[in-house]
DNA sequence: GATGGTTTCAAACGATTGTTTTAAACGGTT
DNA sequence: AACCGTTTAAAACAATCGTTTGAAACCATC
């Protein structure tokens, strides 16, 4: 009845199409909302540290101290909430990196600084730390927003990522194998997040801290990728590889 | 009252501590009981495609043709169930692979096998295609299974992938060396299989299909692999992205 | 065919979920 | 001080979860 305000629909907003004459105003008022800025900011670290699904309303609302009903009234929804969150998100990382150049560089350097942002953001639980994991559990369980995440927020950071690593390769490589390089790089540093439950029981406690730190991470995926890069051998490999797989599928 | 029987409880058993005098008849009268064999034969994909907190034992009866009541007459609770699927997961691996050893090989091939072979159960929804999915689901939310899992099932493959690589470093690299490449090698691998709905969205359609197959994730981890342990400059390249990440380190 | 243990079934239980309701409290304007 | 739209709060909502119940069905044995 008297609640017409807020309450963005959040089924069928699917970008940011905040553009309307009213929308001004009324998004500076609500940015002097305690309440709606308080959850927003507890909902993050929440849904980072659980997912989507296993965070409950009254999860949030407790973590926030505020009342359960204030997520509907001011997100319309929880899904509504989850999608705030992403854009604020999005909006602070374009605020803080208006231009991801750290340009005219060394390629390499470059390329450290990237795995070493990835890791360290993924493992520590700082403000940003948060950011990173909550994208991690898209990854994990997609929820209605993973394709929007992907397109806004991981396509600009693969591509600066592929950009890297075609001067790294002088062009050697097909556009095809950076691609696949670059995945490979964000495929070790997710591991190295989301499975260390894993590494740590495979792994000797003592080379656990020594050797299998952020930073020995960094160095070993960032040094093994250049190794593999820069030998030159890896056309021959590939042939020896598609014929060992070949004659396996024969032997079958 | 009168369901003593079966019901075994799940919270105690950690272990497959199977060796009681009745025991041996008691499992062999369960095995030629159809509806738990449907049961369980059911959940098992169940399980894998959606998760243990998302599927519902009202899923998992109706999957089965069987009542709802059946899981908790036959396994005690849903997550007896789980184990009981586990379970069936390590005894059908045990008697399929007794001993692991098609042993005495070329080493450069054997490592194909064991990155196709795992790529290949990831991808394809077959028989052995869902309790690999199942796995992997444990590392990306454990439940209390998980610590089981990885020293019974995931330890012996991946020492078996540490020997093989043991082999082809011929002996140049460290211990801890040789884990820190079979991690980067099982990490590619699940990233491939987890992450490839936002591969999918990343890469371009006609090089998705062509450049993004199994067989040619396989061919780009092995050859990469094999690139960067046999350049034998690794060493090298660690040394320079330590101090690289050490001068970063001092410019913050 | 009656008996007693074993297994199945429909129904219901208590707990928890996301969401909604309804009224009270708030805050600026006249 | 009275008004009115805006925001908060406690309670209840319907739906769904895992689990349990109690009676019916089954099945070999006497």
């Amino acid at each position: 009845m008297t609640k017409s305000p807020p309450k963005t629909a959040s089924t069928t907003l699917e970008q940011d199409s905040i553009g309307l004459p009213s929308a001004e105003e009324d998004h500076a008022r609500r940015r002097r909302n305690p309440t709606r800025e308080r959850l927003l900011a507890a909902a993050g670290p929440t849904f980072a540290q659980s997912g989507f699904d296993h965070v409950t309303v009254r999860e949030l609302a407790a973590q926030a101290e505020v009342n359960v009903a204030a997520v509907g009234y001011h997100f319309g929804d929880k899904l509504g909430l989850y999608r705030a969150v992403i854009e604020s998100i999005r909006s602070r990382k374009d605020r803080r990196f208006p231009t991801p150049d750290n340009a005219e560089q060394d390629p390499r350097k470059r390329l450290t600084q990237i795995v070493s942002n990835l890791l360290c953001r993924m493992a520590s639980s700082d403000e940003t730390g948060w950011e990173t994991q909550l994208l991690l559990r898209e990854i994990q369980r997609p929820t209605p927003v993973f394709e929007h995440i992907v397109r806004v927020i991981f396509r600009p950071q693969f591509e600066h990522l592929i950009e890297t690593l075609r001067e790294l390769s002088q062009s050697e490589l097909q556009a095809h194998q950076l691609e696949q390089v670059a995945l490979s790089i964000v495929g070790q540093c997710t591991y190295h997040a989301t499975g260390y439950g894993m590494i740590s029981i495979l792994i000797t406690p003592e080379n656990l801290e020594t050797k299998f730190n952020t930073n020995s991470t960094v160095v070993h995926i960032v040094a093994s990728t250049l190794a593999s890069i820069q030998s030159g051998t890896i056309q021959d490999y590939e042939q020896m590889i598609t014929e060992f797989l070949e004659a396996t599928r024969k032997n079958r």
